[in-house]
DNA sequence: TATTGTTATACTCTATAACTATA
DNA sequence: TATAGTTATAGAGTATAACAATA
């Protein structure tokens, strides 16, 4: 009688698998604040930058970058002095002010967006079957929009 | 002729899976934050008293943060006035200062841990085979110490 | 000389509260 | 009255440069 193999790999206890995930989101967070600085850029301002695919209020980006409204006056203030944004009263409320990027804020997004994707090498490297597990497992941890 | 029936799945592209990654990330900090911030804690202050599970130099944590090391003696400056962390000289090099956790700080650790393990559920709820798989994906994408 | 940690400085992010304009 | 955005304020995080103590 041989011994039973044990498993290829042990499976990790859930905390085991926290740990993995607190390392991949300060390793994602480390790898997008980088792209960030290298325009001179906070990470702040990359995020913010990076919602604004579609114009938004200033309202929404408060709740998307988790913070108060307030803040996100300072946050685009900056962005705008730079050129990087810009700010509409919204015609149909004009308590609303929505903000749009401007040519070179659609740049510096795609460019760090380029960016994040060649750094983040493992993720081209997975196949088709590896990325609908990945997206599924991941949706499973974080419930979402994901989008 | 029946049509070929299409896969269950879509695969998403890598950059899908980039936006996903961003998201969970962003989710993940997102419920840290509340849960230090239950006890009065900033994020950064979370993140270091995560770290000190075994006590650290400050330059040590300076790298773990990822931030210069300048801005550590304020944070562990503001942990040791509220008792949470000490600062303890090496004696095998004394310009070195190791940074432990106190009684206090180590409790602390403990519940955010604990509570950032009840909230995320869906954790709990992954079978030992897709534990495996959600390790092994997340190590390609992150290679890293993992711990 | 090189390294560790601190201080000084200036800027950014952060929440709270009070305010204006609009609905 | 309620909501969107701003301002004022104080505290916290951030990088840079200069410094003291130690190696």
């Amino acid at each position: 009688m041989t011994e039973p193999a044990p498993p290829p790999t042990a499976a990790p206890t859930p905390v085991e698998l926290m740990d993995q995930l607190a390392w991949a989101a300060a390793a994602y967070y480390r790898h997008f604040a980088a792209m960030a600085a290298e325009r001179g850029l906070t990470l702040m301002q990359g995020k913010t930058l990076s919602l604004l695919r579609e114009p938004k209020p200033m309202r929404t980006l408060a709740e998307l970058l988790a913070c108060d409204a307030s803040n996100v006056t300072g946050i685009i203030d900056r962005l705008q002095a730079r050129g990087l944004v810009r700010r509409e009263v919204d015609p149909a409320d004009r308590r609303i002010k929505n903000v749009l990027l401007t040519e070179e804020g659609e740049e510096t997004v795609r460019r760090i967006r380029a960016e994040m994707m060649s750094g983040l090498t493992g993720l081209e490297h997975l196949g088709e079957a590896e990325r609908r597990t990945l997206r599924q497992l991941l949706s499973e941890v974080f419930p979402a929009p994901a989008g």
